[in-house]
DNA sequence: TATATTACTTGCAAAATGCAAGTCGATTTC
DNA sequence: GAAATCGACTTGCATTTTGCAAGTAATATA
């Protein structure tokens, strides 16, 4: 499992990468904050392919840092609902701005150019919409 | 070494993570970005304390990725000067993004709340002079 | 000419990652 | 209501990456 969290500096990057510098965390929040995702089966089928053992491992390592957080399925108890915390949704400026660099210098998919088309037009809007759409989810 | 970039997906979070979505690539371009250190013995003394190995396999990584430049050394010819590209340059607002984000829930040095405090009173600005200022660099 | 810098490389142990298979409770199917 | 299925993991093991310590080779300084 993944060990406790260790700051090595007091740079607020340095800090953020102890949490979550790593190819896999902030694809759960993207799943979390974009695609509507909220279940471990779905995080599974993601393009990307994550392994079964480092998703467990992710999921609890950032549940653990209070940016996502495990409910009940509204609809089966044999799931969970996975949520973002406001931790989590504060994500949001940092996933757009890194969206935004990724269109300029990548070929990227038709539905994340729609997120550009937004963000380039109305930046704030589109946090704000994203922002508030996220809450409503919360328990 | 590291071995070739595959993309995952064509996500353009997914395709920025295989290039710096580890804990120590950000932390070379923050001290290009911020700290004013060009060369590979600075590197090695921030506080992070990243091992040599690793430090020597990013910044080739980060080379061949185009985010930064290996130059001649303006004053020495036992030295290298290393620089950002326009592409590195471009993840200046990610990296504000990043800083104000770990401003909100670490405790920060007091030279990093000063980027902070200029980026909460005017974020376009302060992106806009370090980027004039970083181009400068640039031979 | 001898010592020190600077930028690495090398060897090896430890940790993280990736893959395949297995477990276990909840749910659906027959 | 027993059997198969689903969903969320766990486990074992091979591969890869990371981290530490020591070494090298080309300048630069005394």
């Amino acid at each position: 499992m993944t060990k406790k969290i260790n700051k090595r500096s007091d740079c607020p990057i340095s800090c953020s990468l102890d949490i979550w510098g790593d190819k896999w965390s902030l694809l759960i929040i993207r799943n979390l904050m974009f695609k509507n995702m909220h279940t471990y089966g779905e995080f599974l089928k993601t393009p990307e392919k994550i392994a079964t053992n480092i998703l467990a491992d992710r999921l609890t390592s950032l549940e653990r840092a209070g940016l996502i957080s495990k409910e009940e399925h509204p609809e089966s108890r044999a799931k969970f609902f996975y949520t973002l915390t406001q931790k989590g949704i504060d994500l949001l400026p940092v996933m757009v701005e890194i969206t935004l660099w990724g269109n300029k210098y990548f070929e990227i998919s038709r539905e994340a150019k729609a997120i550009v088309k937004h963000a380039k037009h109305d930046k704030e809007g589109l946090i704000n919409s994203f922002s508030a759409q996220l809450k409503k989810l919360r328990a």
